[in-house]
DNA sequence: TCCCAATGTTGATGGCGCCAACATATGTCG
DNA sequence: CGACATATGTTGGCGCCATCAACATTGGGA
């Protein structure tokens, strides 16, 4: 999804320096390496199957429902994502016994498993994002990020 | 396409402070101002119909392989979203004479005068997107993000 | 009780990027 | 010159992430 990695072409003037695209190509770059250590590592999953994961193992059981809120995800998408984890054994669902429209999802301890061999490579990835900064700059691009974001 | 707006939701510790995230997070926040910003100004063009004529006026008529390698956009794209740009006259495209298997495009006054709203639309995109930070942050940010990006 | 809200599911759409295949035109090298 | 490779534009498909519409089911509140 990145854009061209090739930095060859030249970009029109008034598109390089703005913010924007600067944003967009920052994240480009960090997507793609998401992309290149997931497929290398991440057996095919995706980003919405590690989100809904980690959402897991840090509140416990959900209604697919409160997992999308919390994660950011379309209910649509969870279900979709969900029967694919579901199909590897990573998480579970039952029907919430006092309301049967909702399912409750639990994750298993395959899918801690694969969270923490996930957690593992995409540490490694933030490393390698933030490779061209020094320490400090590093930490200044996320306090600046983290303002920019929450702001 | 940004993720829900609504930060309301909850994210996973795991994810929430990781640099991937944050500059999803921006991304996606500029994502979704440029995605007003051109549904209100717009005229339902896209990034890439911008990003093509902002090549055309800077570097003046091009063949389309030429335009896709300084844009960044498959040659396929660029068939597309020239099409769109020279149904509404936008841009003109000739056969070169010299190589009759290319053709030439060429921004028309039209173009030129479209670019131009375009610019003033983004250009206080930017201004809303860094928002939050204050003046010297925002330099401090950009800075930070073109050496990101160019590493 | 009746209506409305929440839930899970299915299916479709859009933006942006990628790639394969093809016909056509243009070299280049034996 | 002729065979071969390369560049170009076009078509069509795929993938990812995000969004929305519509629906049946279930539950709660007025």
């Amino acid at each position: 999804m990145p854009i061209r990695d090739d930095p060859a072409g030249r970009t029109p003037d008034r598109v390089r320096d703005r913010p924007t695209w600067l944003l967009n190509r920052a994240h480009a770059r960090s997507v793609a390496m998401l992309h290149a250590g997931f497929e290398a590592h991440g057996d095919g999953l995706r980003g919405y199957h590690y989100r809904l994961l980690a959402a897991l193992e840090q509140w416990g059981p959900a209604s697919q429902a409160d997992l999308g809120r919390d994660t950011g995800i379309d209910r649509s998408d969870v279900t979709a994502a969900l029967l694919e984890l579901e199909r590897r054994s990573l998480v579970a669902r039952r029907v919430d016994p006092e309301h049967k429209r909702r399912n409750i999802v639990t994750i298993t301890p395959d899918g801690l498993t694969t969270l923490r061999t996930l957690d593992g490579v995409i540490e490694q990835i933030q490393r390698d994002v933030l490779a061209p900064l020094a320490a400090d700059e590093q930490r200044q691009l996320l306090a600046l990020l983290t303002r920019l974001v929450r702001g």
